[in-house]
DNA sequence: AAACTCTGTTGTTCTGAGTCAACACGCGGC
DNA sequence: GCCGCGTGTTGACTCAGAACAACAGAGTTT
């Protein structure tokens, strides 16, 4: 592990409902995955209360930990607070395969609600805290909620929108370019920077994520400093040339 | 046009609702992605006729006639009742990409719910029947309707799984295995053998949708063909060694 | 029946990225 | 300090599949 928190609680800890004294709340949740559900039902109004009641805090998971195990009964949907998460899918052989990162505010488990069982595991690259919502409780809560029916819909479409764009054939240069470009709008989206960011997983894991070799993307990303597309230092990065860089991820990125 | 439908109507035909003379509807219904969710509301129970009377029949649409186009505004999800439907992406270099073939009782335009405007476009393969669903009538009916809220995500995650598998990295070998196998899968589920059916798309379409030089399908095939796995005659195709061939699609297709 | 088009197959060459290997760096433990 | 370990970079070689090209068969058109 790259970075070993000195928490000595090793395990995660559970916090049952919104703790009365979580001073960066109203924060986090304005950059969540269910923000704007929660901003049309109108803070303040019992429908929001309805929603925060589903939802449980959980946490902190340490580099390498799991959220959940491939194979899990499918329970709940969990959004990232703080830190980072890797999906990943073990295959017959043994082969483990990055299906996905998701940043603080995105929402991890949603493949898990057809086969009623997670299909991946789901691993902490940092330290990283997370809300938990009960799926059985959430859909309840749609049912009675055309608004919260409707942003389950349109985020259950987007991520399917998302996953084709990896699919298709596509050179190394143009994958990593739509992959920090891909990066920082997600960042940005947060309100954070989109172009100086901190990769938090290993370069082993992008290419995994990008069906690339680990040799590749070193050799990649050098050659993009080279040309100062980026700079990179260890796992810190910085977006120097955005237009370009976008240029190279259009055919991955745009529909 | 391989073979080209000696019908002179040439546009879709539209029929509203629900044609009292339309002999297979039920067989047709028994196995369309929603027969789960009519069949849990109860059929001839004030539920169905909710959910029929969302639906109108449209088409037929002849092949390389499209029933959707990318950027037309999402008003409605389309199930296919009779053909076959690919969905193309066409990039930002004008490049067509082969998104997914969907068969009869299968459901198109589940990616166009977030951005609200079909991301594809949707071309018959063959002269094609499908059911139209209003998709706001759909959700209005889903929030009153539990069990079609839940079958409407259930759907949602599951080609949200199946988009995954397509996106590892995989032989060419392993990648036709897994297309065939699963293509007879689907057929299997409809009814109709598993074993023995119709590629109704050309090569050069396969090849796109695994991401493979149509070259490369050919001899695959050919090779397949060989070995005995397969036999195959113009788009007539008979797996002959489906163990074999599901054992090397298995880490495609195995999740 | 000749010319054309569209689809599919086969042969040859070429290349982007994988694989194997060596090595550099930072970090923690002894 | 030294050693081991995980992570990242760089170089040399290999190979699966792409690209290019030629051609065959089946329909259509003239």
């Amino acid at each position: 592990m790259e970075s070993h928190s000195p928490n000595p609680s090793a395990g995660p800890t559970r916090h049952t409902g919104i703790p009365s004294n979580d001073g960066d709340a109203d924060h986090f949740c304005s950059s969540c995955a269910f923000a704007e559900a929660c901003s049309i039902a109108g803070y303040g109004k019992p429908e929001l209360n309805d929603l925060h009641c589903l939802v449980e805090h959980v946490g902190p998971f340490e580099p390498g930990q799991r959220i959940f195990r491939a194979g899990d009964a499918f329970r709940a949907l969990f959004a990232v607070r703080d830190g980072m998460i890797k999906t990943t899918l073990v295959d017959a052989e043994g082969r483990e395969q990055v299906l996905g990162f998701y940043l603080p505010g995105e929402l991890v488990g949603l493949d898990a609600i057809y086969p009623e069982h997670y299909p991946c595991d789901a691993i902490a690259l940092e330290t990283t805290q997370c809300c938990r919502f009960s799926f059985p409780a959430m859909s309840a809560l749609a049912a009675r909620q055309p608004k919260i029916q409707q942003h389950l819909f349109r985020l259950l479409s987007k991520e399917l929108g998302s996953a084709s764009l990896l699919a298709g054939d596509h050179s190394a240069d143009e994958r990593l370019a739509a992959f920090l470009i891909d990066l920082g709008d997600r960042y940005a989206a947060r309100g954070l920077s989109g172009t100086e960011f901190r990769l938090s997983m290993a370069r082993a894991d992008i290419a995994n994520y990008l069906r690339l070799a680990a040799e590749t993307v070193s050799r990649v990303l050098g050659r993009f400093r080279e040309q100062k597309l980026i700079a990179i230092d260890g796992r810190k990065v910085a977006l120097l040339d955005t237009p370009r860089l976008r240029e190279l991820a259009r055919c991955v990125l745009n529909a």
